[in-house]
DNA sequence: ATATATTTTTAGGTTAGTCTAAATTTTTTA
DNA sequence: TAAAAAATTTAGACTAACCTAAAAATATAT
């Protein structure tokens, strides 16, 4: 039994949602990230829990059972890879490949899958530095922090992104700050936690809290 | 106005059917050819008159407008695109990729279509020996000659497939029959027409009119 | 040229995924 | 802890793409 271009979604943005503790999902989050309104959320949800995808009790929100897991990390798997693809081969922006990818992601072919990863050499993040699962469905998310995380005076590597909105990634183009930069803290405005950045011992600039918070970095 | 996975395949079959005099195309052509019944083809009919895609009269068989020309020659171009890269990049063989070329030709997206063909490098035929329409529209059928009108005693090159059927094209694998390869006919059977083929001066083997019927050659 | 066969269309119905409006349940607040 | 607010579900409807069965138009054959 197949599933639908909707359902993998669905199940995709409730893993999301879900983050790595296995929340519950409420219904109107759902709606939010589908953009739909909630009773259509409803009907599918009911749906889904036919379907053992995900745990569903009325008003309770939602789970994802292991089958459900399962399916969205396969969508998942896809999705980052074909970023791969898109920015390592045909020369796309990270800033440019999410809907593509939102697209090609349900593309119904377990060898094709397999040999895209083959094709790209296997890697192991997307080019937004997220990681991706491997073909048995493992999906280990590296625990890095936050750059809000970091102290004055530390050097960190960025090392991802949790906004993936094109106009921060432009941002961030701008800024010269690419998966990989070290980035020492070299001040925090007490006033609006704004801070003062050297970006890869080149020059210095200053970074909102709004940018910190979707920065993640590694201690080096 | 996008158009739909479904429209995009009744222009597509349309074309298709209608080969290059644009002659009309039935409604149970289109039946069999979409795996519906014929009242659904009829209402789908409807629906791309409406939108101006066909030009359509009822009980009258349908043609392809300009428009419609235009939105069937871009999923040809897909379809055609990324069966090379599924070939020339993944490893896949020319009898597996119709099924995936089939889903991927519907992803919308103008620029990711212009960055796979320069990625591929400007490919003017599939591996099948199908051409590759350009950026603009422009679709130029080569005028290849089909085996069976090939006279004894005469060599051609070996240039397309007009049957895409896995199981043919796996049988002119197991046969040495390649895109490119040189066939030189050495009798033709008045019994059955069957013919006794010498494959790039190597091996000599009969081919029966089913198959020469659906080999592509040109003189060489 | 009429009767028969074939093709095509119309009529009415189904499913997936969506919607709005109303009803119900849960949560929050006074 | 009862009333108000918020979240969620139910009820009833819509559209796209399909279906079957029946009607209508066209083509074929005597």
């Amino acid at each position: 039994m197949q599933n639908s271009f909707t359902e993998e979604n669905y199940l995709k943005i409730i893993h999301s949602l879900s983050g790595r503790d296995g929340a519950e999902v409420s219904t109107n989050a759902l709606a939010e990230s589908t953009a739909t309104r909630a009773a259509s959320v409803t009907d599918m949800l009911r749906k889904l829990a036919e379907k053992g995808l995900i745990n569903y009790k009325k008003y309770q929100g939602v789970t994802l059972t292991e089958l459900g897991e399962k399916v969205a990390i396969k969508v998942i798997r896809k999705h980052r890879l074909w970023e791969v693809f898109l920015v390592e081969k045909l020369g796309f922006g990270w800033d440019e490949v999410h809907d593509i990818a939102e697209e090609l992601e349900h593309i119904p072919s377990e060898i094709l899958v397999e040999r895209l990863d083959i094709f790209l050499e296997h890697p192991r993040f997307d080019p937004h530095g997220d990681p991706i699962p491997d073909s048995k469905g493992n999906l280990t998310e590296p625990d890095y922090r936050i750059l809000t995380d970091a102290q004055v005076g530390e050097k960190v590597l960025m090392m991802g992104v949790l906004d993936h909105a094109p106009s921060f990634l432009q941002h961030l183009d701008r800024s010269g700050i690419t998966l990989g930069a070290v980035l020492e803290i070299k001040e925090i405005n007490e006033y609006d936690k704004s801070a003062s950045v050297q970006i890869n011992g080149g020059p210095t600039l200053f970074i909102s809290l709004e940018v910190s918070k979707n920065l993640l970095v590694q201690r080096r």
